[in-house]
DNA sequence: AATGAATGAGCCTTCATTCAT
DNA sequence: GATGAATGAAGGCTCATTCAT
C-alpha cells in the first residue's frame, strides 16, 4: 500500500543547504518504526510507508531487512562508543577516567534514549544474523579501549588487577543495567543523571585497588 | 485458558510429583523452541510439532502465544526469584548476604542457562504486551525484597545509604552483565563461576560504608 | 477460556418464581452476540462466555450451531408472525385489515428491532442450512395465511386481483424496506411510527381497485 | 492498495477496452467465490486458487478481504444506479419516469442476477466494517437523485408531498422485496419480469396525487 | 538509482465439533 | 443433563524478497 502515511517529502527541501540523502531518511524512518513498537516492527512495507521510499530503493541501498538494522544498529553502536572515548579523551587522572567512563556513556544515553533502546533491542537481532562477526568486533574494539586504558594504571597497581573479560562487566554493568531499567519502562524511574555521582563512584569502587 | 484474567494458569501444573500435564508439556516445548533459536522461534506450530498438543489445545491454555509467552517467563522468572531467595535466606551476616544475592544469581544461571537466556530475550516481549504491569508488579516485588533485606543494614549505617531506585542496579548490574554477555556468545566467555568471587566482593564494594 | 466474562448467574435466581431454563438463557445470549456485532459473532465460544453455559450444554439442546441459530430464528419468525397475525385479527373490514398488516408488522419491529434486526440478518443463513424447507414452508405458511384473508375480498372485487406471488411483496414491501433501513443504520432515519399512515395508506393503494 | 484513502482502485479498471488487468480479474474472481455459495464463500484463498493471482497480490490491491468485497460492492452497486439513472434519463413525463425507476431496477436484476445478489448480500458486511460512511453517502447520492428527481413532480401538486425520507421506500419497496426473494430462492417464483407492470404501477399508485 | 507489482511461505487465530468424565 | 479439554481444518494476514520497467 505505497504512501499511504508518506509524511516527508522526497526530499525535505531547504532544510540545509543539500538534501538528506535517501540512506540516511530510510535509516531515520527504521528508527522510527523500532521506537514506536520495538525492532520487530521494524519491517520493509513500515519504512517504506514512513519515509517514502520505494522498496526497491530500500533493497538498493541495503540489501536486505537485516542489512537495514544492523547498518542502524552499526550506526548507533559507533556513535555511542566515540561518546565515551570522548568522554574519557578529556578526563585527566585515574579516577576521573573512571567516571568518565560511566557518565560518558550515560550522557549519551539521556541524550539519545531512542538510539539507546535500540541498541538494547537490536543486539540479538544482529548477534544471529550475517554480521555477528563485525559485531564482535566491535564490542571487542570497545573493550580492548577500555582495557588499554586501565592497563597502565594495573601496572602500577592503582586499580585491581582483574581479568579482563569481566572488567567491563563490573565497571559499565551498573549504569548499563540501570540505563536499560529506565529505558524499558518510561516514567516509572528517575532520569540516570540523577544516580550519576553514585554510578561514577561505585564503577570506581569497583577497581580502585 | 480456564480463566483469561488469572495470571498463572489455574492448575499450578507440576507442582506435584504426578504426570507432567498438558500445559506443562507444551510451557517445556516452548522453551524448547527458545533454546534452538530464540523467543522468535517459539511458533505455535513449532511448540505443537514438539509436544503432540494440538493448536487448539495451546489456545485452550494460553489463549495467544503472547501469553504462551508470558506464562513461561513468568514461570521461569519465580523459579529465578525463588533461587536467589533461597541463596539468601541461607546467608548469614551483611556481607555474607550481599555475596548471596550475587552468587545464588548466578549459580541458578549456571544451573539453567537456557532458562536464563529466555528470561533475558522474553522480557521485551513481555514487558510490551498486555502483562506489562505483571512483569512490572514482579519485578517490584523482587526489588523490595532486596530492599527490606537491606533496610535494616541501612539503619544501623553497615551499608551506604543509597536510594532504592538505584541499590538493584550497583548490586545486581555486574553479574547480570557478565551473564548476559556470556549467555548471548557461547563459547566466547569463561563461565560466571569463573568470577563468582570478584562479582560478589565487587557488589560488596559498592554497598559497603 | 470458559467463564472469563460470564456475566449472569447459572440459573438468575428470584427473578420469577421459576428459574429460566438453559434452553432460554442460551437463545439469549446467541440473541445478544448477534446484537453487538452481527450474525457471524454468534459462535459457539461467544454464546458460552456470555451465559455460563458449557460448550457441551450448548450441544445438549441445539445440536449444532446451525441449529442454534434456526432455533433462534424460528423463534422469533413465529412470534412476529403471531403479531402480525394478531393485528389482523382484531381489524374490522378490509382497509382496516390492510393498514393492519403493515402496522402489525412495524410495531413489532418498533417493539422488538433486535429481533428483528436478527430475522433480517440470520434468514440467508438458515435458508442456506438444513432447516430450508422449514422455512420455506413457515414463510408460505405466513403468505397463504395473507392471501387467504384478501381472498374473499378479490373475489367480490374489493381489492385488485393480483398473483398470489407478487400480492406479499405490494402490501408489505414498502414497510419491510424503510424498517430494513431503519434498523440498518441507527439514528440516520426516523423511526417507522414517524411514517404509520403513509405506509398503511400505500399498502392500500397498492391493493385497491 | 495503491492508496488505502481512496476509495476506488487508482486506475479504474477495465474502464477501457484493454486486457483486464489483475486488480479487475481479482474482482470478478471474488464474484464468482461469491456465485457459488455465498458472501462467505469468498476467502482469499477461494479467490487466490480462481484467479491465479497469488495472496499478496491481493493484498497489494486491495488492503483485507474486506477491502476486496467492498471494493466489489461500491463497483456493482454504482453499476445498478447507473443503470437505474439510465432508464430515469431515458423516460419522459411523470408516470413514465416513476415506472422507469421500477422497471430500470428490475431490469438491471435480471440482466445480472449474480451481481444483484451479491449487492443483497454484502451490504451489511460493508456497513458493519470500515467503509460504513462510503456507502450511507452512495445510498443517499442515490436517494438524493430519486428525491431531485421527484421535486419538480411534488412542487406542481403532481404527486404526493411525501416525506423525503419513505419515498425511496415505497416507490422502489415492492420491486425491491420481490427481486430479493426471486434471488433468494432460485426456481421458487416466477421471474420479475413477469411482474413488470403491475410493480410499476403500483409504484404509481404509491405516489399519485 | 528508483519504482511498485507480484510472489508464496509462514504465522496467528478462530471455530465447530467430539468425547470421556 | 452438564462439563471442558482436545482436535484440526480453514481462514486472514504479514513479510522479505525478486524483477521488469
Amino acid at each position: 500500500m505505497p504512501d499511504e502515511t508518506s509524511v516527508a517529502p522526497r526530499t525535505s527541501p531547504g532544510t540545509r543547504g543539500t538534501t538528506p540523502d535517501r540512506q540516511r531518511l530510510i535509516l531515520q524512518a527504521a528508527l522510527d518504526c523500532a521506537m514506536d513498537c520495538g525492532v520487530d516492527a521494524v519491517s520493509i512495507d513500515a519504512v517504506r510507508a514512513r519515509c517514502g521510499a520505494s522498496v526497491g530503493s530500500i533493497y538498493h541501498h541495503f540489501g536486505s531487512k537485516e542489512g537495514l538494522v544492523a547498518a542502524l544498529f552499526f550506526d548507533i553502536f559507533d556513535e555511542q562508543s566515540r561518546a565515551i572515548q570522548d568522554a574519557l579523551d578529556h578526563a585527566q587522572g585515574l579516577r576521573e577516567g573512571v567516571c568518565a567512563l560511566v557518565t560518558g556513556y550515560l550522557d549519551w544515553v539521556v541524550l539519545a534514549p531512542d538510539r539507546a533502546r535500540f541498541l538494547f533491542q537490536a543486539r540479538s537481532h544482529v548477534a544471529s544474523g550475517p554480521r555477528r562477526a563485525d559485531l564482535l568486533a566491535a564490542a571487542q574494539n570497545r573493550n580492548r579501549a577500555l582495557l588499554r586504558w586501565f592497563e597502565p594504571h594495573q601496572a602500577c597497581g592503582a586499580v585491581r588487577d582483574l581479568p579482563c573479560d569481566i572488567l567491563p562487566s563490573l565497571v559499565m554493568g551498573p549504569v548499563q543495567s540501570y540505563c536499560r531499567a529506565w529505558l524499558g519502562s518510561p516514567g516509572q524511574l528517575p532520569g540516570p543523571q540523577t544516580f550519576r555521582e553514585i554510578l561514577a563512584d561505585t564503577a570506581w569502587r569497583a577497581v580502585r585497588n
